[in-house]
DNA sequence: AATAAAATATGATAAAAATCATATTTAAGA
DNA sequence: TCTTAAATATGATTTTTATCATATTTTATT
């Protein structure tokens, strides 16, 4: 459902949320560490984010990553459609082409409500609200 | 969410499904093509299947693949647990390793109710279902 | 201005998944 | 019993994804 390369995006991106700043920027080695992510690559999916302006980056001495106030207001689904293109969580399970209610493939009525569901639920959840969560103690954000 | 792999082994057993008996065998080269898969690529896959036996064969002149009536009772569970593993269709969005309601990870509130629907769809929907589904034109076998 | 600390850009390598090829085994039919 | 048609077993190749490495650019600090 998510590449590997997504689900890194999202835990550094959370991580990011709820460790970081304007005022505290973190280097790419302090938060690989903590969400056990190697280095160099997510070192390589930050600068994507950065780039498509889902999380911020200075460069220099006392630069790092950090989300904005701005950034905050990103949604789940926008890092997974940056990380993975939006094709793939939209794709049909069996690859049928144009696959809906009015050409469903045999599989389309077992999935499509409840796929519904979550591609909205990743519309409507920012960045900021899962860092709540996590800092109530409600979630974890894992490794 | 599904390999290649899987989707191709989900399109070949309802072909089988459709098309095939006891008395009607099929042979690899006559369900490659209209189920648009390489042929040595589906073969591998139907081995394993036929292995498993969620779908049967015979060897030999007149030989191919067919389900019998017990495979009809085959649920699409089987099949994607077959070719992918169980724990794939079942592993944590971000990796937690025991992600559940006690522990979860920042997106299970997200996707797990959802999730368990479409993982108890693909429970109690057997190849016979959805073949009966295709010959009655409300579903579509893709390609 | 010079230095050093950070991200950035680019590309190389490794691992996994998908795809292709072929020699072997089995069983029907002549 | 011989031939032939089929699956089976095995493994090679290609493509994609994940991972690693490094030279370049930018910017704060001295």
């Amino acid at each position: 459902m998510l590449s590997n390369s997504t689900k890194y995006a999202i835990k550094a991106a959370l991580y990011l949320a709820v460790n970081s700043s304007e005022k505290k920027k973190i280097r790419i080695k302090d938060i690989a560490e903590p969400i056990n992510v190697p280095k160099a690559y997510i070192a390589k999916i930050l600068q994507d984010l950065s780039k498509k302006n889902l999380v911020s980056s200075t460069k220099g001495p006392q630069g790092g990553f950090y989300v904005s106030n701005e950034n905050r207001q990103v949604k789940i689904s926008e890092i997974i459609d940056a990380v993975d293109g939006e094709e793939r969580i939209n794709s049909c399970l069996l690859s049928l082409g144009e696959c809906n209610s009015d050409n469903p493939c045999s599989l389309h009525h077992l999935v499509y409500k409840e796929k519904q569901k979550i591609l909205r639920n990743f519309n409507i959840t920012s960045l900021e609200m899962l860092s709540r969560h996590i800092k109530e103690g409600k979630s974890v954000l894992p490794l």
